[in-house]
DNA sequence: AATGAATGAGAATTCATTCAT
DNA sequence: CATGAATGAATTCTCATTCAT
């Protein structure tokens, strides 16, 4: 009686990330209206309180998460070196990269659709993620560039539009994986069935970047 | 004016359809979770009840709705008559109608993800629809295959994969158009962008199939 | 096309009847407030609207079914012919016709209860229900009367009680026959637990009323 | 006056009892499904969210209501003494006791009857109280042998049954006391019509033990 | 007399958020 | 900084009853 509770290690940093991890995996399993701030207080070992504390409240958090997701696909991609790389294997290491993000880290594309759903109010005005995807368009544009100038890779081919369709032929895949398999009637994740459609995608780009 | 429309015409066909569309909207916009029950009673005119009665509740409206939507699609490539073009301006032709298709129903993309979002449990075991996916890709295996045979396509190319390629160059450009707004900073929807879009996907597609 | 469904027999007495059957079992299993409208109507083989039109709503209903079971029970004894039968046989024949009455008509135990806890509104007022008791007191009432002239059974036994203590022993035995089941840990409805029950009861009311 | 009361007191075992008290009546009075949360809400001082938040939900509430309204008398049986009495004065005393309980918590054979009305599911492997209605018909039986031993009591009498003659004669008067009102034409629970049941009880359960 | 579609009021349940400690 | 009890506003779902045919 009168017993004090042991209170978690009083380590802000700590608190924060946890809270974060743990509504990463909520929103992007139920999306932002089907996600219980009550599950996320419960499984970041924190508790309600908390969250408010730190982010405000759900849409501040959904916000902090989504940037988070974006951050992280970005970062991954400026470590590939692919300046450093022949034209022709930048590109095949930049779909390869992109797809493999996109298997380690399946909550990304659940949270990228949720936050179009709610039409991008939660990353709106964000100049960290327009930076980031502003280098990222340049560098492969410089891929472009340079394939060009190597005679490789056609000319004019508009490196937004190729962004577009590397993320595309991969992310459609794997947000459809479950409709998708109901529909083609085969498991998608299959080891096989991935290393088909990665194949697939690889050749798609390629083609339609050689001369 | 002050007349009491007290009973809305007995007429449940109408009634049942009024419900469904007023759903597709709904949970287009907001998603399962999102959407309102309220909000679909009112938009379609009846009232909550005939939501229960009809469709026995929010989940089965669900159901209802991303069914109709799958048949939908699938309804309109059939009229294509796609099986008496050349092989080329077939696929030209399925490229441009599924584009089109997304664009006519803004609704049907956001249907699809949420349908993703909740793994497909809304249309896991319909045969219906994977009977209808059946012969769309059967249609496109065709295409294929006549392409083949003429010399004009190149040999072995997996007609799923293809119908996935087709699907997802137009789909993820669409459904990522508002974070694709942000990050990219330009207008998606534009008329200019869209025909944009449209060219660089027919593009991907010939240069993926032809010899 | 404008096919006319096939109307139920026009046959007033008919439907009334199936509908107060209905409406009788399904408020013995779940109550007044757990009966539901919509299920007395589907099962009486009617629809909804007649329920409203003959009895004029679920309280009314209520009623009719609550008169028309104790109608029941006493219309039993009366033609038990206690009155020809020596007082001794005549105690012994009522309990084991009371007993008899709860087991063939499981309803009227779970009906009754009902009606008390809706503090017998549902009958208040009723004369018919008020007379036919009277007359069963005054038959009990003879019997004991007889009883005694003979010597056989004590003086100044109250019929009331009596009356009320017949039907206890038996009605509280199988009213309570599910929690009992639980608590006691055997059940109360096997052939033997009845046949104990029963020969347990005419012990208890011949004790009491024999010198 | 104007004070804003805005949070009850923070206290749990207040809150989760005040919750159970105001259940308890309000089922008593209406049954599981006549009962309506927000009156419990209300009539505890906490709110429905606390109902869900300490229950679980209504039937759950039900549960915990019925297995406090069974442990309530079994605990007053308990705290009698009655193997330190003589048998004949035990067997008096309980009845009198029993008979006691049922007037001083009218909200128990209601309650009773609501949890038989659904088959006493919401009891249905309660261990505990088979264990306290063990003890119960053990002290029962035990009255019974040594008033047998003493020559006083008949030999073979059924605790189990006697058990359930003395709940019976006493409980059925009690929840019938609406019905039997208006067809017996007298106030069952006027002073005089209470003290004459219990004497009638007393001699019952005493001419059926004694030799 | 009979039907069943339609309704509004209400009931159970859920949820993000705030308050006292 | 940390806790978890408490809350009000929604939200889903239900139900007795009425209306048009």
């Amino acid at each position: 009686m009168g017993e004090k509770m042991a209170f978690r290690a009083r380590n802000p940093e700590q608190t924060r990330a946890d809270i974060l991890a743990a509504a990463r995996v909520e929103f992007a399993r139920l999306g932002l209206a089907g996600a219980r701030v009550d599950t996320i207080a419960d499984a970041s070992g924190a508790n309600k309180r908390m969250i408010y504390h730190y982010f405000g409240g759900k849409e501040q958090l959904f916000e902090a998460v989504i940037e988070e997701a974006y951050i992280g696909i970005r970062a991954g991609e400026s470590e590939l070196g692919l300046d450093e790389m022949a034209p022709t294997d930048a590109l095949h290491a930049l779909v390869v990269a992109t797809w493999q993000y996109y298997l380690d880290n399946p909550e990304f594309i659940t949270l990228v659709n949720s936050a179009n759903l709610h039409q991008a109010r939660h990353i709106a005005g964000n100049k960290q993620l327009r930076k980031l995807q502003k280098s990222y368009v340049e560098r492969v544009a410089g891929i472009l560039q340079r394939g060009e100038a190597q005679r490789k890779f056609r000319k004019g081919i508009d490196p937004v539009q190729l962004c577009i369709t590397i993320a595309a032929i991969g992310f459609y895949y794997l947000t459809n994986r479950h409709t998708g398999g109901v529909l083609f009637g085969f498991n998608f994740m299959s080891r096989d069935a991935l290393a088909k459609r990665l194949q697939f995608n690889l050749d798609t780009v390629m083609r339609l970047v050689l001369v």
